[in-house]
DNA sequence: GATGAATGAGTGTTCATTCAT
DNA sequence: CATGAATGAACACTCATTCAT
């Protein structure tokens, strides 16, 4: 029980306590998965009362969407600080960098909405339309502007697209239990290796 | 309900009604979820009743267990024709290609396992086990064969190898639906691409 | 039902609610045994949904535990205004009657325990611990006082207290159904007999 | 599993082999009682499969009566051999003696029986009439004849009758567990105390 | 607004019984 | 006759949701 006083925490915004029970649902979601998990268990870890969640969610499933959302929101915001597009190296390393740090950040909220995503068709939908394909469309104009430039070479900027987030993603639900695992020294290396697969590829190159 | 007739079917080889309720439980399980199935509605699907379940199967997360090592045995068999490991476009192609099409045959079973492997520490570690792990330790030698023979660049081949595997599976519970959106046309595009970008990368290469 | 109110019982304090539960429980598991008893019957004889059993017994088996203690509590409390040691005919017919009283007023909760205790190893060991052993050590110590005191011959207390509390409590669980048969007249009658029994045995006493 | 041999017992006569499931179901209940029981259980200590059960006897509840009938029938048996009626000490003994003689061979079959004997009306109805009440008539005649003879004190037959019984049969049910804490010596000394009670009484004799 | 007692539909699982072989 | 695979009604128990206080 992360937040115990008593008499169940008083007086907080409407805002602040929806943030205090989607912390806690959030977490307990991670830990067994959204049907496992109870509105007993994320009323305790809230230090609220049963009653109290349905004050401001509708249901048990609500709270689901509402993590979605605010996945959403956080995911897609800082595009801003990105280096000159044409230091093509840094510019993806940056990109995949702040997805890392995301993975890093949100891994709880990520771990427990993927289960879901991937069996609910609303929920899907909704993580499509709102995380990937942006994310999707935004890369794969990159992609496409220096392959006009002439730096990238000719490929289906979709289906490359799809695999890089697919490669980088999988480290957040697939590879890693922990975010401690993505700790600063590692996480630099990940980064490396990832961008020079998706920049070099395996082969040797010629002269370079 | 796929299997309909007056009374229940009756007096089949205890493999046949095995894979039968397995079969059922796939469907299930990959339709709604874990969680959200009912032994009732596999039952249905089976056509069979629920007590019959029980003469196959110990409990509910029994039949996840037993599909699990379907999926595991059949998912690292024919390691045999690949192409001369010195081709390594050939060999990788055929690598990815398998994988394709282990994906293909089997999305349901993944679509039903994966949900629940996010989220049960058992199962994750079994998975882990019996599939990353073996894949990815194969691919990191062949990498590293390669590497030695000067082909491929000096690279973390099991950073390298995750980002790899974790790309191809990304279509298996991310990117796709539905087996048929990989017919073979569009199989042969996929593989064709990302092979593309495992061995090359984007960048255009100097002369080659 | 015993308790019908449109909405179901509502707002008791826990103390009161747990004894309506433990009544209805009693009732049933007297009428047909703990096993053959359903939790949905003794739900609508407490006018209770299923559920509300379970916010006050962990298990239907808890019930049968919680029983078990009201009536160990109940059984072995008022051993004052007894008559003196030394009129042995008031003590053992004080002692019978208050067994006979006993009997008549928990015969449902006798009735409902003795079959489980019969047969539950656990049940039985906490019935032998909290209930006969008890009063088998209180009836040995009289019996060997007033041997001591010349009044009774020599026997053995063990034997002959098992004997006594046997026969005595028989009436409770074989012989009789109903509360009713004991109404005054009959359980006076009952005391006097067994009493005599007891103290003077069948044979014709030859002065006295 | 008593009786175990490859392929289930074959070619019996029917009164053996509705003695062998007898047997099993006998032990089976008295370990667990009636309810808890399984047909599976009685199958496997029988040796024999649950079809079979069904072959010999309608139900698991028809196991139950038909034990209680053979009870009933070796319950009943031996009254020739019987001292004198005049010697009231050694005829009283033979009886009381022929009672535990009986409780130690049937304990299993008793141990069975008595908590649905508690519990199902029919049961018990059937156990009264077949059992306690040729037993108490019996014994009540016995008594009345004594009297009669200037022997016995004037005393209420049928009350003195059941607690005699009640006495006796608790060693049965109650105080005793195994067959085996029935042994010769102990019985022995039991069946002389529990007569010296009957006869005698607790209060020393006058003269005598 | 916050509570938590009460609800009852729904769950996984058991097991006496049937019947084709 | 004996079998045991199949059945399906029942069961104890859970938990999201409601609502009187």
């Amino acid at each position: 029980m992360s937040n115990q006083n008593g008499k169940g925490a008083k007086r907080l915004t409407k805002a602040e306590r929806e943030a205090q029970i989607l912390d806690a649902a959030t977490k307990v979601f991670a830990s067994k998965g959204f049907r496992a998990a109870t509105t007993r268990e994320i009323a305790a870890e809230a230090g609220v009362s049963e009653g109290t969640i349905y004050n401001y969610f509708d249901s048990k499933y609500d709270l689901l969407i509402a993590m979605s959302q605010r996945l959403a929101l956080e995911s897609l915001q800082q595009l801003d600080d990105l280096p000159p597009e044409e230091d093509v190296r840094a510019y993806i390393t940056a990109l995949v960098t702040d997805r890392f740090d995301m993975l890093a950040k949100h891994m709880d909220l990520i771990r427990a909405l993927m289960p879901e995503v991937l069996v609910d068709d609303d929920l899907r939908q909704a993580y499509v339309e709102q995380v990937l394909t942006p994310a999707l469309s935004y890369l794969g104009q990159y992609i496409e502007s220096r392959t006009k430039a002439g730096v990238f070479r000719e490929m289906k900027a979709d289906i490359v697209g799809r695999a890089m987030i697919g490669a980088v993603m999988s480290f957040g639900y697939l590879w890693l239990r922990e975010p401690s695992e993505l700790d600063q020294r590692s996480q630099e290396e990940l980064v490396t290796e990832v961008v020079g697969l998706f920049l070099d590829g395996l082969r040797v190159r010629p002269t370079e």
